[in-house]
DNA sequence: AAGTACGTACAGAAAAAACTGTACATAAAG
DNA sequence: CTTTATGTACAGTTTTTTCTGTACGTACTT
């Protein structure tokens, strides 16, 4: 025995793991452990090394691929002489969280912002319309409130957003934690 | 015309951007629209009153439902008389945030550190092993590099939810942005 | 104790998604 | 300019997920 086997057990073990993660978030599993596989390769890869490493077509690893790359997990490498198109997985994890969830979150936010504001202006017209129902009134009194309180929590998300992206949030939660007692 | 349209548009429209938007961490649309609908009911829904509104099996209530109360988007509510399951959903967005990360952080974060601690180890013996090829020792030492700096991350992540879970995070990201100038 | 209401397990149907192979557009190489 | 290599659009297939209806267990009601 020379070693290989255990060290790609070890790998396929942590792959594994990623992958399942990744799922936790809606990734598919197969785009999961291409970033896994990725991460643990020591250079970029081509599509072509990709569908052989993961045996998979060449056209599943196209569209994986782009997919890592609007997450920006993974980046797109120029090497000279290589006329194939290179990837490389993002190999630091606090940036690949924090890109992770900054452009999922904003996504959300944008969506929601934009749809709660509309309604919350309808509603309030609603309010002043002389021919619109008591009871009605009511219910758009509701639900003016729900939705401003919602709008504030989005606030809130977004200023958490800021302080991911401006890394400001590593002096709240520091990468290592501090040693209170020196020894 | 009363309103009542114009009411239920307003509501229409934020449902399906909340529905959308949970979406984006994969959830189920209709899980979504459930959420949302819940959100703006005035008091508790049961399963067959939740089946009326959406237009679907009683089942499928049923097992949305469960799914939403793993998240803690929901909450099951008793009501004096009332033999039926009541359930309604949680109004805090805050908590509903916390609640969803923390639950899907902590299961990636214990998913991931036990398969890299494991092979950690592995190649930790790998290493110590003399049948064991020089280059694949090599191929171990920079894997290990890679695992012991993702644990780290793993352990930032563990802080950052505690801070959550703590509401801490508030001290740093205050729910409503300081003003400066007061006037 | 018998009858009724309620929630869910389970199997099958319907819908959605992931995956593949072919065909093509683009760009590099000769 | 022609040939060759590369990535991806698209249509069709396979796989997975979601949804439904029936059947059943449990617990309340009478």
């Amino acid at each position: 025995m020379n070693g290989e086997k255990e060290l790609e057990k070890a790998r396929e073990r942590v792959i594994d793991a990623i992958s399942q993660n990744m799922n936790l978030y809606g990734v598919t599993e197969s785009i999961g452990r291409l970033y896994g596989s990725l991460y643990f390769q020591e250079g970029p890869l081509t599509l072509d090394e990709m569908k052989e490493e993961l045996g998979m077509s060449k056209t599943s690893m196209s569209t994986s691929v782009r997919s890592l790359l609007e997450l920006k997990m993974v980046g797109k490498v120029w090497k000279k002489g290589v006329r194939k198109d290179l990837y490389q997985a993002e190999p630091d994890w606090y940036q690949t969280f924090i890109d992770f969830f900054t452009i999922k979150w904003r996504a959300g936010i944008s969506i929601n912002i934009s749809a709660m504001e509309r309604s919350l202006s309808d509603l309030t017209s609603l309010l002043d319309d002389e021919n619109v129902d008591r009871n009605i009134k009511n219910q758009a009194k509701v639900d003016i409130e729900k939705l401003t309180s919602a709008i504030e929590y989005y606030d809130w998300l977004n200023r958490l957003v800021d302080s991911l992206e401006s890394k400001q949030i590593f002096e709240f939660i520091p990468k290592k934690p501090i040693d209170y007692e020196k020894r």
